[in-house]
RNA sequence: GGCGCCGUAGCUCAGCUGGUUAGAGCGCUGCACUCAUAAUGCAGAGGUCGGUGGUUCGAGCCCACCCGGCGCUACCA
């Protein structure tokens, strides 16, 4: 066994759902479920973790579903914040603070950062030929508009690329452009912009990124390439939907701050909220002005550049400067990007327009959350594309989950229960008694390096290995016939299957919380292995409340360490952990999909 | 076009800096068991690692080219 380290602070930054709508289950397998995995498993190993997070409430987007629903964005975004925040809840993704941007305090992180950008001369302005719809006098960005193909003359060619030629375009070329908003054809005009000058960092970002040794390969060499070619960016938008500008000449009607700008800082100013929610205001400095701090963050891989190199950039250029930094140490920089691939829906890329995809609430509406969190764990989109089929999530939910770790479970606490009603008390352990404890408790090293390392799949098919060996114990001792012609040896045995169980459950738990949970009371043990989530409202003078999603972690009563359990401890009558999902299952779920 | 990724047993995937008979889970076959949501355990069949040509004492792991699948290409989020 190593040395117990000291506890460390850990920020988990799971990246922000964007609140154009909801989510689908290939969004949560980039950010939320992975994320998720890491803060349990370091709160159990007793770490000071700060998990913040947040919808993402600007840009053109929401402004565009906004207009098709007939709402104001602020009503669009509180709509899709509740609908966020709850898939969120219920599959158990703990958060310290789960807020929003539209609250005072990200605005205020976001113009003092962008402020000290422009003071220290990393905003430069400049202008460019920018897209208007003439009807809304809003940007538009290069994505709405469509045209016929200047090269290959295919009519459906969008602002930036033409999917039939691929050649990159520009939307000033396009043959016949419109709005693929209202149809209308846009208007070219000058217009201003700050610009971050990025190449004013390439080199320490390059030299950075570099020294990542832990990073995955496809995210450092991306972002390597990405370093080599900078141009300075635009940092705000023709649009009356964002972050005002704080600087003079940018006046909030006609111009707010770039989405991504504010989106990356809500890391920073969610730490800041939660510090402010938990009465301790200057707590979040011990995440972010200490170099001692680790700060991972989780994403889809088409978050990539904002992470490693746009965020970097800022936070370089933010230094220990500015009002909230009040020059009590730079700003940390990200530790890991682990960045995921992206799970398409039965061989198809999940598409919103096109209704291929698997929306978070409408799935845990039919099944449990345990269940799709092992299934994107265990079959996650970690270092490619991963297709997700009905067919294979009953499979791994019938045949793995519940048949190997449920089942264990199920025998073992039925034996006990009905033969001995409380933990049974062992006598002399043989040698394959303490074999499967050591096997069991061995377990732990190997299953938390590997999530420590973002190989989350290895270390679930690790922790399920460990579930074979006390199934493997259980057979070859046979409690059950035991309890015929020795009970004496028959307590013992199923003392051992007991305490591999209970091992088993924290081995589990930052997968499965849900069911981890679920087995920490049915062994008669008290409190929160792994505690529920919570609702609180909050809120400062002069803004709207607003809830955020939290929990007491604090008060968990889990720990990463195989078990003591205690002989004699009442159990509590067994029930199933997980539902055997009938094959008809697969073709329902086709039909719901429209595939047959 | 540029950059990058992938192609390993029926399926989904591991194979870290090249080194003895290529691994796992599921599926399949047989046996055992029957406590358990017919769930478990044991044994076994099944790949020569997309193709070709190289480097090397030795390559799934390096190089070149080819075939097939895919992603990214940042002023969409």
């Amino acid at each position: 066994m190593k040395e117990r380290a000291l506890p460390e602070k850990i920020l988990v930054a799971p990246a922000w759902p964007y609140a154009s709508g909801p989510r689908h289950i290939g969004h949560v397998a980039g950010f939320a479920v992975p994320a998720d995995v890491f803060a349990r498993y370091h709160r159990l190993k007793g770490d000071e973790v700060l998990m913040v997070s947040g919808t993402d409430e600007h840009g053109t987007p929401v402004m565009v579903s906004a207009d098709r629903n007939g709402v104001s964005p602020r009503e669009l975004a509180d709509r899709n914040n509740a609908v966020i925040r709850d898939d969120l809840r219920n599959l158990g993704i703990s958060y310290d603070c789960f807020t929003r941007t539209t609250t005072r305090n990200h605005h205020l992180v976001t113009q003092d950062i962008f402020r000290t950008l422009h003071e220290k001369g990393y905003l430069v302005e400049r202008s460019a030929l920018g897209a208007f719809s003439p009807a809304t006098g809003r940007t538009l960005p290069d994505r709405y508009i469509e045209g016929t193909c200047p090269i290959c003359g295919f009519d459906g060619a969008r602002g930036d690329q033409c999917d039939n030629c691929g050649n990159q375009l520009d939307p000033v070329d396009l043959i016949d452009p419109r709005s693929i908003i209202d149809g209308s054809t846009p208007e070219f005009r000058e217009t201003t912009h700050l610009f971050l000058d990025l190449p004013a960092f390439a080199g320490r970002l390059e030299e950075w990124i570099s020294a990542q040794d832990t990073w995955r390969p496809n995210v450092r060499n991306f972002s390597l390439g990405l370093v080599r070619e900078l141009k300075p960016r635009a940092m705000t938008r023709d649009i009356d939907w964002g972050v005002v500008v704080p600087v003079d000449g940018y006046p909030a009607d006609t111009k707010r701050i770039y989405v991504w700008f504010d989106a990356v800082i809500g890391y920073l100013s969610a730490s800041i909220e939660w510090a402010h929610n938990v009465g301790r205001p200057d707590a979040w400095r011990e995440w972010w002005q200490n170099p001692d701090a680790r700060h991972f963050y989780f994403m889809g891989k088409d978050n990539i550049v904002f992470h490693t190199v746009i965020w970097p950039a800022m936070l370089l250029g933010y230094g220990s400067g500015g009002a909230f930094g009040a020059g009590r140490g730079d700003l940390h920089l990200p530790t890991n990007v682990v960045a995921s691939e992206y799970v398409t829906m039965e061989g198809k890329k999940a598409s919103t327009s096109r209704n291929v995809a698997i929306w978070v609430n409408d799935f845990l509406s039919r099944y449990d959350p345990d269940p799709l969190r092992y299934y994107l764990t265990a079959a996650g989109p970690e270092t490619q594309d991963s297709d997700f089929t009905w067919e294979e999530f009953v499979r791994r939910n019938n045949d793995e989950l519940l048949a190997n770790w449920g089942n264990l479970v199920n025998r073992t606490l039925v034996n006990a229960y009905r033969n001995f009603g409380e933990v049974p008390k062992p006598s002399h352990l043989s040698d394959a008694d303490s074999g499967v404890i050591a096997g069991v408790a061995g377990a732990f090293e190997e299953v938390g390096a590997l999530i420590d390392e973002g190989r989350f799949r290895a270390a679930i098919a690790a922790a399920m290995r460990a579930s074979t060996l006390a199934n493997q114990y259980v057979a070859e001792q046979a409690p059950w016939a035991l309890v015929k012609t020795d009970r004496e040896r028959a307590a013992t045995v199923l003392y051992v299957a007991l305490r591999c169980v209970d091992s088993l459950k924290t081995l589990f738990a930052p997968f499965l919380p849900f069911t981890s949970q679920a087995v920490h009371e049915m062994l008669g043990n008290d409190g929160w292995l792994a505690g529920p989530l919570e609702y609180r409202v909050v809120g400062e003078e002069g803004e709207p409340a607003h809830e955020v999603l939290t929990g007491d972690y604090a008060s968990w009563v889990g720990a990463w360490a195989p078990s003591e359990l205690a002989p004699g401890q009442k159990l509590q009558e067994p029930r199933p952990l997980f539902r055997k999902l009938p094959p008809e299952t697969v073709g329902e779920e086709l039909e719901r999909l429209g595939i047959s």
